[in-house]
DNA sequence: GGGCCGATTAGG
DNA sequence: CTAATCGGCCCG
C-alpha cells in the first residue's frame, strides 16, 4: 500500500514488470490493480521498438525511469508503458538492462461508472482487459506521452497488500521473439487480455 | 511520395 | 473473419 516513486523503475525491465502485478495503478477519478504486464528490453528485444525506431531508443537514453511511453497503434489505440532503466545502476548485478514494461490489463476498482461512459457503456469485465481499453477506460492518451506519471495531478502508483501470486506466459500479439517468458499475470484474475 | 506493417479492438 | 486508421520505416 505504499506509493511508488520513480525508484521503483531503476531496476531491470523484467524484475519491474513481475513487480507491478498487483499494484494500484490510479488516474483522476479511476483506478485498478494490475493484472498483466509485458517487457520490452531496449537492447537484444526484436519485439522492442528500440529494435526498429531510432526516435524509441532516443526517448530511453533522453527520459528518466518511470517516464511513461505512450504511443498509437493501428491508427486508433493508444498503448502505455512505463520506461525502466535498470542500466544506470546496479551493474554488479550484470543482468539488469533498460527497457518498458507495458500495462495490458486491469481489474477496475475506482470510477467505474466513468469508464463505461468513456467505454461506450461495455460490460465491466470488459472495461479494462486489454492494452488500449485501458488507456480509454483512464483517459490516456498521446498528451501523456513524455510526462512523468508521479508529477501528473491525479496519478497514483501504489505498492500490492501482501504478496500477489505472479504467473508467467511468453509474449502475446507481436511477430518477432515470440518464445521470451515475459508476460506477467495475477494468478486468479479473470480481467487479464486472453490466454491464461 | 508510396507501400507496408503493426505491443488492437469491436462487430459481422 | 475483417475493417478501421495512421506514424515510422524502407525503399526509390
Amino acid at each position: 500500500m505504499k506509493p511508488l516513486t520513480s525508484v521503483f523503475f531503476r531496476q531491470d525491465p523484467l524484475l519491474c514488470a513481475r513487480e507491478l502485478i498487483g499494484c494500484r495503478f490510479g488516474v483522476g477519478e479511476t483506478a485498478g490493480i494490475i493484472v498483466e504486464t509485458e517487457a520490452y528490453t531496449a537492447e537484444g528485444d526484436p519485439a522492442c521498438h528500440t529494435w526498429k525506431r531510432q526516435g524509441a531508443r532516443d526517448f530511453v537514453t533522453g527520459n528518466d525511469p518511470g517516464t511513461a511511453y505512450v504511443y498509437l497503434n493501428y491508427g486508433m489505440h493508444w498503448l502505455f508503458n512505463f520506461l525502466v532503466k535498470g542500466g544506470a545502476v546496479d551493474d554488479k548485478h550484470g543482468e539488469t538492462r533498460n527497457g518498458f514494461v507495458l500495462i495490458r490489463a486491469l481489474d477496475p476498482v475506482a470510477g467505474i461508472g466513468l469508464m463505461q461512459e468513456r467505454r461506450k457503456r461495455m460490460a465491466i469485465g470488459e472495461l479494462c482487459n486489454g492494452p488500449a481499453k485501458l488507456t480509454q477506460a483512464l483517459g490516456i492518451h498521446g498528451a501523456h506521452h513524455g510526462s512523468n506519471p508521479f508529477s501528473l495531478e491525479g496519478w497514483t502508483l501504489t505498492s500490492p497488500e501482501g504478496t500477489p501470486e505472479v504467473l508467467v506466459s511468453t509474449r502475446i500479439g507481436i511477430s518477432q521473439a515470440t518464445d521470451y517468458p515475459w508476460r506477467f499475470l495475477l494468478k486468479g484474475s479473470l480481467g487479464v487480455s486472453s490466454c491464461a
